[in-house]
RNA sequence: GGCCCGGUGGUCAAGAGGCCUAAGACACCGCCCUUUCACGGCGGUAACACGGGUUCGAAUCCCGUCCGGGUCACCA
């Protein structure tokens, strides 16, 4: 047997599998033609990420406008940072904003599809068999030099000006015999594997992403570790091996990856597979004092999607505002087509932005506001009523206490409305702004619209609790303010006040303030006469009196 | 520092040599509508990083400078 089986043999026993094993086993995928197949590849070290979010979404998009197949690895190679639930809130997350998961991983522990597992732990076997056919062939070997040893040469690359890295003349064993790799092993020394890598740093290797187009870099030559010494693979060639076994067609990820790609393609290549299309997607930055820079799990609270869920943005304007930095036709697309699900969006990646968006909160309050404007009372009642109970619990009862007076509160101006208010981003918005159709939460000033005295407010409110009907309609309801302004000297009409505002003390519009602040205690609320007839007569009648009582 | 990528209003962006006196959206401001506030309508402020080329003509092509981002692990 030669050096390079010996050695196959002595790191790798019992590993008795080859790459055609599971090339039959994992079949090519029975697909149109065009479909992609995309996946997104989260690591459980930490929680859903708004950059996970977003690079699921494109991938999931992608595969939906192709007619193909989307699915999730987890990849839990690195045991040492792995998080408690992680997996439970990555998986869970995505389905939370509707991001359907067509194969892998659909739940914390439930997995579905023909090209499993999809757990990279449970793949260790697999990565292994692929390493030592490479051992086999002379493409790799083991290294022995411990981390003390490599920062020692990086030191000394550094000093001596030079490219750093395993690479080269660097690379101590990579000539090593199966005599020294014996003996080293016999001693109880751990190792790694190594590429021995056939690149050339003056040659090129050229790709064309799918999202920023051409790229020409310095081919890899760099003996980088293919295999840990714990036996589980890094991210490179654990993605070379499961993407080519899943059979991915195209892999969009954050392009913190683009140095990384000539590792990869190098390793298609001496494995044999056809290489994946790549789409390298910019991050989304946050703004930090006037700098630019990528959003942060540690410094940014928005970073995780969970704050998200917290504020009580609707998921479906997460990712409508996800949709608007991801492509830029999107915007026109959904002028276009006000009422589509935006999965009917045809996805373009060369129509994403090149360099990294500003998260900008405008916007999704925007986007938001819209969404929740178009949304029917009965579907605000259920997403506004699940939030709460998760979020404030006192408002959740507040809330479900009668659920047919909350419905009636939150369709004034809402279900049969022709204009649609936008004045709701969020849920944690809502206590606030509703706070006045419930006792609990009411908490009147008692102050007077400009205008109109204490004398005036009294006066116009004993005349209208008089004619005070809480089956009135709107007409009827401001007929009666209008009929009463004249008699204590305002005008019925805004535009007779503000032709002579000489000749009145003001307009009707100033005494339906005076009511307006009795009953809510507010200055500006929507239709104040819907108000007041979900409120009812005694309620209004009961705030009525108190505010003649303070003012 | 080496290697990549990028730089159009405050933000997201359209823009592929003449259609650019540079779209649209968010934000901001004003007016109109109006029982308040919103909604809606109309209008406004505001940008091609800089310097050289190429060209009859440059936001667009080339070079340089500056600025920003990413990456250089037995992390992904």
């Amino acid at each position: 047997m030669d050096n390079n089986k010996l050695l196959a043999e002595l790191l790798l026993p019992g590993i008795d599998k080859t790459p055609d094993y599971y090339e039959q086993l994992y079949p090519q995928r029975n697909l149109p033609e065009g479909a992609r197949v995309t996946r997104v590849a989260p690591s459980p070290t930490g929680y859903l990420h708004l950059g996970t979010l977003f690079t699921s979404l494109i991938n999931r998009i992608t595969a939906t406008t192709s007619g193909g197949v989307f699915y999730t690895r987890i990849e839990d190679t690195d045991k040492k940072r792995e998080i408690e639930g992680g997996i439970a809130d990555i998986i869970g997350g995505l389905n939370r904003f509707g991001i359907s998961i067509d194969e892998g991983f659909v739940s914390e522990n439930r997995e579905k599809g023909d090209y499993g597992p999809y757990k990279q732990s449970l793949r260790a076997y697999i990565y292994q068999c692929y390493v030592k056919d490479l051992l086999r062939r002379g493409l790799a070997y083991p290294c022995f030099c411990t981390a003390e040893e490599l920062t020692e040469m990086r030191e000394k690359q550094e000093r001596l000006k030079i490219r750093t890295g395993y690479h080269g003349e660097w690379a101590e064993h990579r000539n090593i015999t199966y005599a020294e790799a014996k003996r080293l092993i016999d001693e109880g020394k751990s190792f790694v594997i190594r590429l021995r890598s056939s690149g050339d740093e003056s040659r090129r290797v050229i790709f064309d992403d799918v999202i920023k187009g051409k790229i020409e870099m310095p081919e890899n030559d760099e003996d980088f570790v293919i295999l840990k010494s714990d036996g589980i693979p890094t991210y490179h060639f654990a993605h070379a091996v499961d993407d080519h076994l899943m059979r991915t067609t195209h892999v969009f990820r954050g392009d913190e990856w683009i140095s990384s790609v000539p590792k990869h393609l190098e390793l298609f290549k001496i494995l044999g597979f056809r290489p994946v299309k790549y789409g390298h997607i910019s991050p989304i930055m946050k703004l930090d004092g006037d700098a630019k820079r990528k959003i942060s799990k540690r410094k940014d609270p928005e970073a995780a999607v969970r704050f998200f869920a917290e504020e009580g943005y609707p998921a479906e304007a997460v990712i409508e505002y996800l949709m608007t930095i991801a492509a830029s036709d999107f915007e026109d697309w959904r002028r276009a087509n006000p009422t589509s699900d935006y999965r009917c969006f045809k996805f373009n990646p060369k129509k994403m932005s090149v360099s990294g968006a500003l998260f900008d909160n405008n916007k999704l309050n925007d986007v938001s506001k819209i969404i929740i404007s178009k949304m029917k009372s009965e579907e605000v009642y259920s997403l506004l009523s699940n939030w709460a109970k998760e979020f404030d619990g006192e408002f959740y009862g507040l809330l479900t206490e009668s659920p047919d007076y909350t419905k009636r509160m939150l369709a004034v101006d809402r279900d049969g409305a022709r204009n649609a208010r936008k004045d709701i981003a969020k849920w944690n918005e809502t206590k606030e702004y509703f706070a006045y159709y419930f006792d609990r939460l009411f908490s009147p000033e008692y102050s007077l619209p400009e205008r109109v005295t204490p004398q005036d407010a009294r006066a116009f409110l004993d005349k209208y609790k008089a004619v005070y009907d809480a089956c009135d309609d709107r007409q009827s309801w401001f007929d009666k303010i209008k009929a009463i302004a004249p008699q204590i000297g305002f005008a019925a009409e805004t535009k007779e006040y503000k032709a002579q505002p000489d000749s009145f003390k003001g307009s009707a519009g100033d005494l339906s303030g005076v009511l307006r602040l009795a009953v809510t205690g507010r200055i500006n609320t929507p239709d104040l006469c819907g108000i007041m007839s979900v409120l009812g007569r005694e309620k209004c009648i009961n705030r009525i009196n108190n505010y003649i009582d303070n003012i």
